[in-house]
DNA sequence: CTGTTAGCGCGTTCAC
DNA sequence: GTGAACGCGCTAACAG
């Protein structure tokens, strides 16, 4: 990457490169007219093309954001990720892109590499980890925004705050309504007359799984249901998949031998609600591998409403977070002048759908 | 962003800016063992990290891998990006992120911000265009690309060659077998007992859109079928969704003023393919407002194979783009010894699937 | 309004 | 094995 330089456009306009610097970029004062098209003109023929890296080294500014997800193939996050580039390209930034794999120490990893990069700020998102094992990673990621807001760095966690950290001051979390609008879920849900509710979570030990789980459960003892088991696997579709034929399996035996159409039986039907949309689909086809029909003989409920999802049928009933939205919030968080302002917050809206036995909206409005 | 520096490490430990250096990186003389730990220990006391932009510059080598995409939250981009990503990281390199919008235009203002930050290499993804409205912006991007290369940048473009180019040296194709996979795929859905065929495709001058109709032209040809007619509509769910209802309409008018199930019906159905998954899935919206079923009334077929869609029923006949590999070629073919090796291909495969009315296969082998 | 100087943080050739 | 000096490309003070 060896490309033309300053000086050498400045020797071709006949000028210093001081003065070229001047009209090539936006200074204060620019040069005279004569003088400005000259350099221009060599610029262009020279096809120069102003060096980031010694910019930034000279104005201690790189103009990077770096956004780190857990996976970009994962529609949650490569949602966010498009408000995040949204922002940052409004505000003249460029985007530094990490893909994880959600471990706290490849997160970790990212930042450290971003700091090294010095990145004007760093969003971090995805769903945190209280495992015993992820204990050190999780300080040593701590430790890491830590230092870099404590260098004058911009930082953002989506969702929630950093597990065991201290208040790190420069660091901003948009906070994520997960344990509200399950509440919410749960409550709408556990109103309708469905006969038990399971519930399926990942891990133990996902902030995000968790507090989900949490919000459903005092949801559905304010609607005066009873706690409902919860069924753990991996915080994916496969996991959603796997129980769905477990479940789905228990469900058709105890319905005895040919379930058929639970309408048909005309009775309640039980309801399963995963925490995120992605583990809902798989739920649904390993129910539907299993024989049983969504929502005839069981309901199902995700959370998220991810787009690419929504002409699935039978329509996801969910809980709409704006995920696009989310992501403009974080990047203009960071961007923006440091105030002190609390905590962002985002308002998410509980969609009832057919897979839980309400009626159809024309898939125009989606 | 004002961190700690190598020398204020060098001071802290004694030593001169060069010989910290030398230990905190990897030189090829190694320093004495007890002056190397003196060092690191002053480099972990201090959080000491390397300025990435003050290397590149010494080095003129940035480590930066550019990834140019049309949008970042469509499942064909993100996946791709989920390949270029896991390369990236295999060569220690970071991902420089940029989301266009899918016009040449804005792909040009990408090409230069990543030559402005001399990015090692940069890769293009997405359709080409031959719209006459482009013709200046595609040259432009051509040129932009051109010179990038010339200044001894490595690129990649993922899909078709660009149009109206000539011959850049340093630049990569990675080739997708669009004509190829669609021949296929309408030779073997022309050979099943569909009544007619109709294709759905983008605007006129969509490469990936237009080639992908061609071959699907010439596949039904083959299989001795008359050209299909052309839907022309926006290359996303909204244009597949409207033209299913347009579509839909159209069929349930003719069948009669209540079609009801086709398959009742017993006669053979008109299949409609779409140029990709996500126009298809719209499609098969719009069709069941229209009252029809898939593939009962009408089959449906689309093209990619989006991994997040595959849980969607009835399950899509498409032909597959193994996308995230396709990630992983283009940026290794960037990222390795510059070897004049000829443009990349890529495999793909026919999938048939309930859509068309072929068997379902099990969920879990997705 | 323009040219000169210095320095951003680091790698690297040279001498020692 | 270690240190001193220079340069990467550019911007920001300071003179003129």
């Amino acid at each position: 990457m060896a490309a033309s330089t300053l000086s050498e456009v400045a020797r071709l306009a006949g000028v210093s490169p001081a003065t070229a610097s001047r009209v090539l970029n936006g200074s204060a004062r620019t040069p005279g007219a004569e003088v400005a098209d000259k350099v221009r003109a060599a610029a262009a023929t020279l096809g120069y093309i102003a060096n980031a890296q010694a910019q930034a080294l000279a104005t201690s500014s790189t103009g990077l954001l770096g956004l780190i997800v857990h996976d970009i193939a994962d529609p949650y996050f490569s949602t966010i990720a498009r408000g995040v580039q949204q922002a940052a390209r409004l505000h003249g930034k460029a985007v530094l892109l990490a893909s994880t794999g959600g471990t706290p120490a490849e997160e970790q990893e990212a930042v450290a590499q971003f700091a090294g990069r010095r990145a004007d700020a760093i969003i971090v998102v995805g769903t945190r980890s209280t495992r015993p094992e992820h204990a050190q990673d999780n300080a040593a990621l701590a430790a890491g925004l830590q230092r870099y807001c404590a260098n004058g760095g911009r930082a953002a966690v989506v969702g929630q705050p950093l597990t065991g950290a201290p208040q790190i001051d420069g660091l901003q979390t948009v906070q994520l309504p997960n344990r509200e609008l399950a509440t919410e879920l749960a409550q709408t849900l556990g109103a309708m007359p469905f006969r038990e509710f399971s519930l399926v979570a990942g891990p133990p030990g996902l902030t995000t799984s968790d507090v989900r789980l949490e919000g459903f459960q005092h949801g559905l003892s304010l609607a005066g249901r009873e706690p409902a088991p919860v069924r753990r696997t991996s915080f994916d579709r496969a996991g959603g998949y796997a129980v769905g034929l477990q479940l789905g399996g228990e469900l058709a035996r105890e319905g005895g031998p040919a379930s058929g159409s639970g309408a048909a039986a005309g009775g309640p039907v039980p309801c399963i609600v995963a925490v995120n949309d992605v583990m809902a689909i798989g739920l649904i086809a390993g129910l539907r591998e299993s024989g049983l029909e969504v929502p005839a003989d069981v309901a199902v409920a995700g959370f998220d409403d991810i787009e690419t999802l929504r002409d699935f049928q039978p329509a996801l009933t969910t809980a709409r977070l704006p995920l696009e939205r989310i992501g403009m919030l974080a990047a203009e968080a960071t961007l923006s002048a440091p105030q002190d302002r609390p905590d962002l917050e985002v308002a998410g809206e509980v969609m009832l759908r057919f897979s839980t036995g309400s009626p159809v909206v024309s898939p125009a409005e989606r």
